[in-house]
DNA sequence: CTGTCGGGTGTGACCGTTAACAAGGCATCG
DNA sequence: CGATGCCTTGTTAACGGTCACACCCGACAG
């Protein structure tokens, strides 16, 4: 009953020609009749074929399928750049094959690419934020194109990277342009890289402005943990001024604040990071630092696709700078 | 240079048998001697073999792939549901490939789904909200095994699905139990079955409680439009109790009541839809509806399975039932 | 002792495509 | 007018697996 569905061959037969001259009409092959061009599509389109892409794959030794390793899909950042990802790899003919890892530690991460290897795709981007990774990937065999996203700025390993110090340093100095005398940071995990790019760009921008340091509150990405520091920033009465590593954490410190009675922005002024579609409708509306995931998306697959196409694989580098968003979250610190 | 990575024959020679025992080691086929057996794993183990997927796929006619279309993967909702079918995908031995779709509509879909069919992926998982999907799907090619999730409830096509209407109805009577009268809806877009669904509910609660039906506020999924809406709402004095069709509105709703000074839950009662991680972190913590995201994905992943080992394709259907998370944003109605 | 059975292994064809090469036709050129 | 070349097309051999089948060999029954 199920019949197979239909291959080169029968394309070829039904117009008359070989098969060869059905794949030369497939890829666009310059020499070919115009009249036979014609002729073949039409056999194709009379039987609905659909080249078998695994055969492709086969002989040429690449699938066009670009692997992606990721952690954690559900949170906004990796699920936009995945997103992103899946549209520009479509414009240039690739599909996107995902690979979620639970932990970013060296097993889950070669497990991944084994599975992505196996399948032959024509390169790899590891969504690679964390300390673990950069280990896993140095001893991955050399020779697949590869790409890390938000990865360890100090391996030689080809990197597109939010610039996650210069967001921080904006986020700080627009803080204390408002007139605070210094930031509380409220910082992401600490073994990803993004935290420590944040910490570094706060850091930078208050030694620079000769404000003093406060001590670094640490936390994950959660409003959980947001709500728990806020807590405790809402009881020490010269905090005028927190950023936040993200825009959920900045959620939950805004509701302990809320809770303890101190106003946003009138007592303490906020900063997330990440600009959600929502931010802008917390109470009251974040101010916050936009990374421009589909830029970070083009580069990582422009990069990709220059190694897939010469073998050449120079360690590349590309930035790309977030931009602030100014919202209601911050104003001048209170008089005292 | 770049040397041809070890096949199958490759790994035989070293260990001194064909291709065929080979293969059967690989398969966990019965019949190998244990002796062999070992020779083989250890010939593999020093060449570093990794099987070749793309043959694999190219003799079976089938790859252990499977293929997902989804629009809009930034939500929260199909995030989540991606990740979670992928999670469940790789236990199963399956890759995940996924294809975006801007718009619903036949074409893009379609297109989508040839582009899968092109990688003889074993089978398609859509996540097609919304009517024009519907259409679409009825006029692929049938020998795929397909599911669809969150689909059109009249169409004879296998689908999993949230029990939208349950949910409203859960959230409606929850606030008709704190003892409002009646309860406002706040609508996601009007092509979407979950829409449909949740306001389906809605009605059916205040129906059965012989409540008022108060009329439809029309929105879509993004906060900015609960914003909005929660503008509106907040100037009608007699609206107690809103429940919204997901958390995104629920927070525009929120700050809209917020800004004009409606004390939710004081004054105002808000539920929602979906919890996002964030929503027991708005102010006041969100009272909502819970999806169960993983059972989704287990549920779709289970019916694709059965239906790509048999070959008896049965129009299945699986509900999926959400619970009810109460938290703060609900009281009784103000005293008059 | 011979026939049968089944565990263990090898042989060859085949899946659908691309790559390399060959070959035919026709025009151009010396 | 034959050599040369390009344009167009066909032929054949891979690619790296799986499948169907044949084969060998020892155990065991008749």
């Amino acid at each position: 009953m199920a019949v197979r569905d239909p291959a080169m061959t029968d394309v070829a037969r039904l117009a008359g020609v070989s098969h060869q001259t059905v794949s030369r009409v497939l890829n666009g092959h310059p020499n070919v009749r115009e009249q036979t061009r014609l002729r073949v599509q039409a056999a194709i389109a009379e039987l609905g074929y659909r080249p078998n892409r695994a055969a492709r794959a086969l002989v040429t030794g690449r699938s066009q399928v670009i692997g992606v390793v990721a952690q954690n899909t559900t949170l906004y950042g990796p699920a936009s750049l995945l997103a992103a990802l899946e549209q520009t790899a479509a414009e240039s003919g690739f599909a996107v094959s995902v690979g979620s890892v639970r932990d970013l530690d060296h097993r889950s991460i070669s497990a991944v690419v084994e599975r992505h290897l196996a399948h032959r795709v024509a390169g790899i981007v590891v969504i690679a934020p964390v300390e673990s990774a950069g280990e896993a990937l140095e001893r991955l065999p050399q020779d697949v194109p590869l790409v890390t996203v938000d990865g360890d700025p100090h391996r030689p390993m080809p990197l597109v990277t939010v610039d996650q110090a210069a967001g921080a340093r904006a986020a700080t100095q627009h803080l204390l342009d408002a007139g605070h005398r210094t930031v509380w940071h409220v910082s992401g995990p600490s073994d990803w890289f993004d935290s420590a790019g944040r910490i570094e760009g706060w850091r930078e921008a208050l030694t620079s402005a000769g404000a003093e340091i406060p001590p670094l509150v640490p936390a994950d990405w959660s409003a959980a943990a947001g709500y728990r520091c806020g807590q405790m920033l809402a009881r020490m009465p010269d905090v005028t001024a927190v950023f936040t590593a993200n825009d959920h954490l900045a959620l939950g410190v805004l509701r302990a604040l809320h809770e303890h009675g101190r106003r946003v922005p009138d007592d303490i002024s906020v900063v997330g990071f990440d600009d959600v579609p929502e931010a802008a409708y917390f109470i009251p509306p974040l101010t916050t630092v936009r990374p421009d995931f589909g830029a970070v998306a083009r580069a990582s697959l422009e990069m990709l696709l220059t190694q897939i196409e010469s073998v050449s694989g120079g360690a590349l580098r590309r930035t790309i700078a977030p931009t602030l968003v100014a919202r209601r979250s911050v104003a001048p610190p209170p008089r005292r």
